[in-house]
DNA sequence: CAGTGGTCTAGACCACTGG
DNA sequence: CAGTGGTCTAGACCACTGC
């Protein structure tokens, strides 16, 4: 009945009190995590019933239960009462509320405008140092560059660099953002298998220089916040390094440091 | 057997299919959050263990533990396998970890240096539009108003301005903090019982006015970042609003949107 | 060793969705 | 209505702590 003296291969102790057993539902967790990484369950469609994924991990119900519990906490999964679990897609309503922090200082309900973008530039380079320690690939090797200005209600607002290893995107060109309605994180995910589920960031005040202050229509040293964010794929993985410059004057950046109730 | 047909105030279907029952487990974190705030559990010390709460709740063990669960998430209660589980107390540690976010420039690992605070001044006071507003209370209200700043590494980095209720703080003086060794937040614990749970926080960058440059060593106009954060008990009650300025040429905001693994 | 939380199982029933 | 996730229960055993 209980599976566990089934399956001889879990609660290996090693000789010397070493490592301990992982928790089956976290080995769970994994195989899942695998499964939509690989591409089995597209973005956007619904993973099986809980019922045949504890058939076919041959586990009980709530261990599969308890790793959906937590891919559903990372964003990585959805559920629908009802209706089932679907593997997270990156349209834009899920990009303003996990990855775009901008929102009006007058507002007390931090509720955001939508960002405008417009593409400045693509172009190929060779890492730099920062941007290498960033993506944690070696300095010099290939990425492209985007430069783009965010407006928010017809006002330029945020500059972005953006830097990506060339090697996770093949055959990107320019044209490729041409006429495409959706964000840059759903190109990432429709175009190139890349999902992004997470991201660190790093905030500094800069003074503007000339072309950052003629970009977003501000004096040469006018306060901007700098924001450096690292995107990540499953298992951390870095995939986009972007630095970007917000005039906030009238915007701010919002952290709420809330829990998942 | 079935708890749920025993007790009949539950599962309360108004007329016009409106509000739904609320899940048990929501109703024992809330009763724990209760207990908590009441003082019959202090900060620091051990909660019933799960098998008794189950008991005086009346309710299933695994119920108790999805309400813990929830609290364990929202840094309310700490979970400590073999020894019980505690309501959380503010040490420095958990002040470092979940409320300062100034992290060295130059360190990838985002490791913190502890800061030294020098109280500048601490006077009574009547909120104005913008702490009331942030406070959620009326304009006028008696509040207290403590400035500090901050050294790192023997350097005055941030300057902060902090504002709190002089209601929420009876008999507050300027003494009170004299020779204190432990962080602010664990003063409004240990002397007002009022535990901070959270806060939301709001940046922007900002220019160096004379009175903040010559505290913080930098020339006027120098860019500062500037962060206003409101800290929260509680049901998201409002106890603190702060407003820090932070020399940012070495130092950076950190923020980790990372999930609980 | 007793006592705690952590994992896993099994099964019942509720609430919601969509045909 | 069938099928999905959501809640709740009950009980077994594991892993860890501290006496």
């Amino acid at each position: 009945m209980h599976r566990k003296w089934e399956d001889s291969s879990r609660h290996h102790k090693l000789a010397a009190g070493a490592a301990l057993a992982t928790p089956l539902y976290k080995e769970i967790k994994r195989l899942l995590t695998e499964t939509i990484s690989a591409g089995e369950w597209k973005p956007g469609a619904a993973i099986p019933a809980e019922w045949m994924l504890s058939e076919r991990f041959k586990v009980a119900v709530g261990t599969v239960r308890k790793a959906v519990d937590e891919l559903v906490n990372e964003n990585i999964l959805i559920r629908q009462q009802g209706r089932g679990t679907f593997v997270a897609a990156h349209n834009r309503a899920r990009l303003m509320f996990h990855f775009f922090h901008i929102v009006k200082s007058d507002r007390v309900d931090s509720a955001k405008d939508t960002p405008l973008v417009e593409m400045l530039s693509f172009r190929k380079g060779s890492a730099n140092i920062e941007e290498a320690a960033h993506l944690g690939i070696a300095v010099s090797t290939k990425v492209y560059r985007i430069r783009n200005v965010l407006r928010l209600v017809d006002k330029p607002i945020i500059f972005d660099a953006i830097t990506i290893p060339q090697a996770l995107f093949p055959k990107l060109t320019a044209s490729t953002f041409k006429g495409r309605p959706n964000t840059i994180y759903h190109l990432y995910q429709s175009a190139f298998d890349i999902t992004v589920v997470r991201s660190a960031e790093r905030l500094r005040a800069r003074l503007a220089d000339i072309e950052t202050a003629e970009l977003l229509g501000v004096k040469v040293g006018a306060p901007l916040l700098e924001i450096r964010r690292v995107a990540m794929s499953f298992n951390d993985a870095p995939v986009e390094f972007r630095r970007s410059l917000v005039n906030t004057e009238h915007y701010e950046y919002f952290s709420d440091l809330a829990k998942n109730s």
